[in-house]
DNA sequence: TATAAGTTTCAGAAATTTCTGAAATCACAT
DNA sequence: ATGTGATTTCAGAAATTTCTGAAACTTATA
């Protein structure tokens, strides 16, 4: 591994790390050493900083790029492609949730209201629907959660994360403004909403 | 597989989905039964319901037992271990969200502030440890957002994720109040405030 | 169109993870 | 202490995932 002992330390942590979610290892390392580097990288640079065979890191590349999680670079005078991580590390942060929730999340929800619809609801099944249904609210209660803080420019975003807890103060004068129903309770009562 | 075709439709599926995360398909089918379940499961009963061999069924129990994810109950007149999950569907959010941190994120906070502090910094590093610094600042904002919502009452907690980019108003306010230098930028300056 | 540089695909090898049955351990009642 | 039922451990089998080198493919240029 051709590599400062600093930058080969957290390309190993990354690697173990990535291997603790979908992301295999290898995978985990190439994006650190992207995230890291101060230029894109081809894949031979790669090759040679790592140590792995070149057709492995050009599925890692591939993998990468189907996460969005790299930008693809051309230099003048070279057809070689060239790859970096964004600039940005919140452009970054919102990449790696939105994907994470498309295959991780969304398919949940999908088929939890699929569920719900199709059931052939016999009263063995009551109480399963039942959780079932609670289970889909919460789901969604998370993700248009997610999706209204999504819309947010970075700046404000942050701020309110900075903010954290302190906007409860806002909450109880909100809560008579817009009273809202939707607690951990009274789920289920209305099945087949679907879509 | 002796379940409902709901139950067995709902088991299969987070079986699956288990396997996109750290958790192993048969975990995940394990954990997604005992959810259904009106009653608390022995050992035997998961065997019987899902068919897998009964030392499979007792790791992946322990498995969920160390993710605390399930709960040991006992019947009078019966030493066999029961099994259930928690009633109140935030518990269980705020468990998985707890065990995901402690698993994936908490060592990464720990080696990136190592990484700032024992770095010989050569210049050659120099961009690579700014990189770092900033990474680590951002999961810092992240996880500090992370503990204070955590602390909040789940009714309250509710009320925020419901009214979720609405807060922006206050936040306009707020800012006057609260001027905060936390911004994506700025980052790498303040080397080494560990732990 | 030939060729050369670069990239991807693919089938099998290597490594890792999951799963099983058998044996060991535990804990309670007698 | 001994017996009985329940649970855990563990070593190897089975399955899955990752990794590789070689071959196939692509594309820009001569």
């Amino acid at each position: 591994m051709n590599l400062s002992s600093l930058a080969q330390d957290f390309v190993l942590h990354f690697g173990e790390m990535g291997s603790r979610w979908g992301i295999n290892r290898t995978v985990g390392q190439i994006y650190a050493l992207l995230f890291l580097s101060q230029h894109p990288l081809n894949a031979e640079q790669i090759v040679h900083k790592l140590g792995f065979s070149r057709s492995n890191v050009s599925m890692g590349l591939k993998e990468l790029q189907s996460w969005n999680l790299v930008h693809l670079k051309h230099l003048p005078d070279d057809r070689r492609d060239y790859f970096a991580t964004p600039d940005d590390l919140w452009e970054i942060v919102r990449t790696l949730i939105a994907e994470r929730k498309k295959r991780e999340i969304d398919p949940t929800l999908t088929k939890l209201r699929a569920l719900e619809m199709e059931s052939s609801a016999t009263d063995a099944d009551a109480h399963a629907l039942h959780k079932i249904a609670e289970l889909r609210q919460l789901v969604e209660l998370l993700t248009g959660w997610y999706d209204d803080m999504n819309r947010l420019e970075t700046d404000r975003l942050v701020q309110l994360l900075a903010l954290g807890s302190k906007l409860q103060k806002f909450v109880s004068k909100a809560e008579t403004i817009v009273p809202l129903g939707l607690r951990s309770q009274d789920a289920a009562t209305r099945k087949g909403d679907g879509s």
